[in-house]
DNA sequence: AAATGGGTCAACCGCCCTACT
DNA sequence: GAGTAGGGCGGTTGACCCATT
């Protein structure tokens, strides 16, 4: 028997929705079995991303509010590129979310900051060669990182002897955090933490909200005929990408 | 109107950790 | 304790979208 190849890409809604179904069957772990039993030519680990980023309930879309970017400037600052641990900080948004804000945005205010600084000290001495910094977090990460992925003071502590030897891209992170919160003259509290949780209001996945409407509600039985998919296609998700 | 560049986001890859045998 | 499989995580890539030239 020809092994079927395993399908990569780009998620369609009909892989969606039979996901969604198998998860809400067995649970959000057993990716493997899933993936297996849904029929779904993913491997275990597409599932998990495709539901853990996309499909999960509760999570929110669209910009991200001043009082999480600065929840994230805060807890990067704190943790560096812990993105699952900052996500589990922000309901509703994923550490792929959050990575992809970071990159985007904070690259993007390095930018402007570097050129800031060139600017302003165009005239004095200090170039050093590490004033050229990489604009990107992974630098501070492989820093922070260090030699373990364990977080703890330790990996402060890596930081600081970093910087202590003069590697300026913590510097740089700290004054864009800073001048965050200076312009938003709200100096972040750290309230938000396990079990609580912003007061606005979800914004979840427009699947879920279709499979809430009429999936779920479907009885054992229902479910089990997993309803004509080709219905499905008629809905149309406003963020599907599919061809 | 076409070209281009930057921003955004979904998805994959590879490494690491942990639980299980 | 060693080996293995599954899952989690961070980094990276590439396609799409939109604004600007």
């Amino acid at each position: 028997m020809v092994k079927e190849e395993t399908r990569k890409g780009p998620w369609t809604e009909h892989e969606d929705l039979q996901l969604v179904y198998y998860v809400n069957l067995f649970g959000e772990r057993r990716w493997d079995f899933i993936a297996k039993v849904s029929g779904l030519n993913r491997t275990g680990k597409s599932c998990r991303l495709r539901w853990v980023n996309y499909l999960h309930p509760g999570l929110k879309r669209g910009r991200m509010t001043p009082q999480e970017e600065r929840l994230v400037l805060e807890l990067h600052s704190r943790w560096g590129n812990r993105w699952s641990r900052i996500a589990r900080k922000l309901p509703g948004r994923t550490d792929n979310e959050i990575k992809n804000y970071w990159r985007t945005h904070m690259r993007k205010k390095a930018q402007e900051r570097k050129r800031a600084l060139s600017l302003s000290s165009s005239s004095c001495c200090s170039t050093s060669p590490n004033n050229d910094i990489p604009i990107d977090s992974s630098a501070k990460a492989k820093t922070e990182e260090g030699t373990s992925s364990k977080d703890s003071e330790e990996v402060k502590g890596k930081v600081n002897e970093e910087g202590a030897k003069g590697y300026p891209i913590d510097r740089i992170w700290d004054e864009i955090a800073s001048s965050e919160e200076m312009s938003s003259g709200l100096v972040y509290e750290s309230c938000i933490d396990e079990g609580n949780s912003f007061s606005y209001a979800p914004l979840t996945s427009p699947l879920w909200d279709y499979c809430f409407d009429s999936l779920w509600r479907m009885d054992e039985e229902e479910n089990k005929m997993l309803l004509p998919m080709s219905d499905l296609s008629a809905y149309n998700y406003g963020h599907s990408r599919e061809p």
